[in-house]
RNA sequence: GGGGCUGUAGUCUAGCCUGGACUAGGAUGCCAGGCUUGGGCCCUGGUGAUCGAGGGUUCAAAUCCCUCCAGCCCCA
């Protein structure tokens, strides 16, 4: 039978990406006649829209609130904290005119939204009664890439931003809501069978104005890293630079803490590409826009064909009535076949046959997108065996990813060794004595990137790769996006 | 930041080096019809391109030169 290849989707990455996401109708890059920039289509909305309200449904049972801010933010409030506008200014869209009269208050499209967030905290909120805080929003925000943009990966305009940012009495309830923000993504990533590493990121790659960032990221299949969520520790530093204090229970006046976490559409990209083979996308049953493809395999004759269609009829109502999102395929101008290959693609995680021989059977051909592997079954229970399927669909690909992902995490004791290990797609942990100055010189030796140090501590006895020095902890390097 | 490659119907592509017979060829898609339908079947007819944009060279530009826009790759 038919048998699964990663061949395409491992080396040649970038082509599989874009076939997928056009020829699966997700998302329309690079026609829209400016850089980018792209346009999700009907059924890549569908898929954002679930992954959206995901996120949407977890931080809303941990007690954000949402809201919406503003697009613009005036010059002078943007410029408020020196650290953020430094690590900005260069990605920054300015409006300067407003018609052909030149505005004197030059306006930013949002980077992100701490400045906009604190700004209007201060007048909100005066009280630790009132604390902590939790907000989020899901908007778009835009920064100017001059490096490669890349669909969904790297895109000038992001327009599934997702930022929670929070306020605290203190520094301990700040770091305490990390914490929180860390566990809600890990949840919101394994629903969605996405494996990750966590890393703290080495200070010179902090988020502009953080105390401490604390970072996602996964592999995608051509071996290079993408971050996909971080969580961040501002400290005092927004806070401080907009003056704002807050009563504390003992009387007195300070700074609140804040935090800021988010992720974007590149949880899309990872989403589509980590399952994928080279028949296109694999989608997680609980956010694939249709579950269920129904093909009615048509007779040598109308008589019978229409019989298959009103078969095709019932099975889509009983799944239906059963929760399930299903779709049959109705369309007579084409072949099963050629429909087979197009569901594919799009990701579809089950794709029933039936036609005369279920019929007479009374029964389904049920076929799983990830393995391939068909199975016949009653139409009365078919609901059930969908669930079931379902349920090692989603749990095969979270157990291929993660066993990929861990297959792909190595230890090296030389730089030598690592480089030889980065050449093959691999995440590299290398002893290391904690100083910035042997940070940078293993990205200059390596050609890579530093993710950080891992999240959990590790102690190794080996010594740093650069000054032989007895190492603190492990440095993660990696190719990256 | 540095270097390279590419842009021709919705999509993929021939033509470009060596300018002229290009009225830009093919495949696929799309539309109409027929035949099929358990893995992209076949046949007939039709539709679809200011050759990415602007400028220049030339008697003549898809083809040569410049600028811009967009996409891809490699290196730091």
């Amino acid at each position: 039978m038919v048998e699964i290849k990663r061949e395409k989707w491992s080396k040649n990455f970038s082509e599989w990406l874009d076939w997928v996401l056009f020829g699966g109708e997700f998302y329309d890059y690079g026609r829209y006649p400016l850089k980018g920039v792209g346009i999700w289509l009907p059924y890549g909305f569908k898929l954002r829209k679930a992954v959206v309200d995901l996120i949407r449904k977890l931080l809303d049972e941990t007690g954000h609130e949402e809201v919406l801010f503003p697009m613009l933010i005036p010059d002078s409030l943007l410029k408020k904290e020196s650290e953020h506008i430094k690590g900005f200014e260069e990605e920054v869209y300015w409006i300067t005119k407003g018609g052909s009269e030149e505005l004197d208050v030059k306006l930013a499209l949002r980077p992100t939204s701490e400045t906009a967030i604190t700004y209007m905290e201060s007048l909100w909120i005066k009280s630790y009664k009132q604390l902590p805080k939790k907000y989020y929003q899901i908007v778009s925000v835009f920064r100017y890439e001059t490096k490669a943009t890349r669909p969904l990966i790297r895109l000038r305009e992001v327009t599934t931003f997702k930022e929670a940012h929070t306020l605290h009495v203190d520094f301990d309830d700040a770091m305490r809501q990390v914490k929180e923000a860390i566990e809600i993504y890990k949840k919101f990533f394994d629903e969605l069978g996405i494996p990750y590493v966590i890393s703290q990121r080495p200070e010179w790659d902090k988020f502009p104005g953080a105390v401490v960032t604390y970072a996602f990221d996964t592999l995608m299949p051509d071996g290079r890293t993408l971050q996909i969520g971080t969580a961040h520790h501002l400290g005092q530093h927004f806070t401080k630079a907009f003056d704002y204090k807050i009563q504390k229970e003992d009387g007195t006046l300070d700074y609140p803490h804040q935090t800021s976490y988010g992720i974007s559409e590149r949880v899309i990209a990872s989403l589509i590409s980590i399952h994928g083979d080279d028949r296109g996308a694999v989608l997680v049953p609980s956010v694939a826009p249709i579950q269920v493809v129904v093909i009615p395999i048509p007779a040598k004759n109308q008589e019978d064909t229409n019989k298959v269609i009103d078969y095709a009829e019932k099975l889509r109502k009983k799944l239906e009535e059963g929760g399930v999102r299903v779709t049959v395929d109705k369309d007579m101008d084409k072949t099963p076949g050629e429909k087979f290959y197009i569901w594919e693609i799009k990701g579809v995680p089950i794709r029933a046959e039936v036609g005369l021989r279920e019929l007479q059977n009374s029964s389904v051909t049920l076929k799983r997108r990830d393995t391939l592997e068909g199975k016949v079954v009653k139409l009365e229970n078919v609901l059930e065996e969908v669930k079931k399927l379902m349920d090692e669909i989603t749990q095969n690909l979270k157990k291929r990813a993660w066993e990929n992902l861990n297959s792909r995490i190595r230890y090296a004791k030389s730089v030598e060794e690592a480089n030889s290990l980065l050449e093959e797609g691999v995440i590299v942990e290398v002893p290391w004595c904690g100083e910035e100055s042997c940070g940078l010189k293993i990205e200059e030796m390596t050609n890579a990137k530093v993710k950080g140090i891992p999240l959990d501590d590790r102690k190794v006895s080996d010594p740093c790769v650069v000054c032989k020095k007895p190492a603190k902890t492990v440095l993660r390097i990696a190719k990256t996006y």
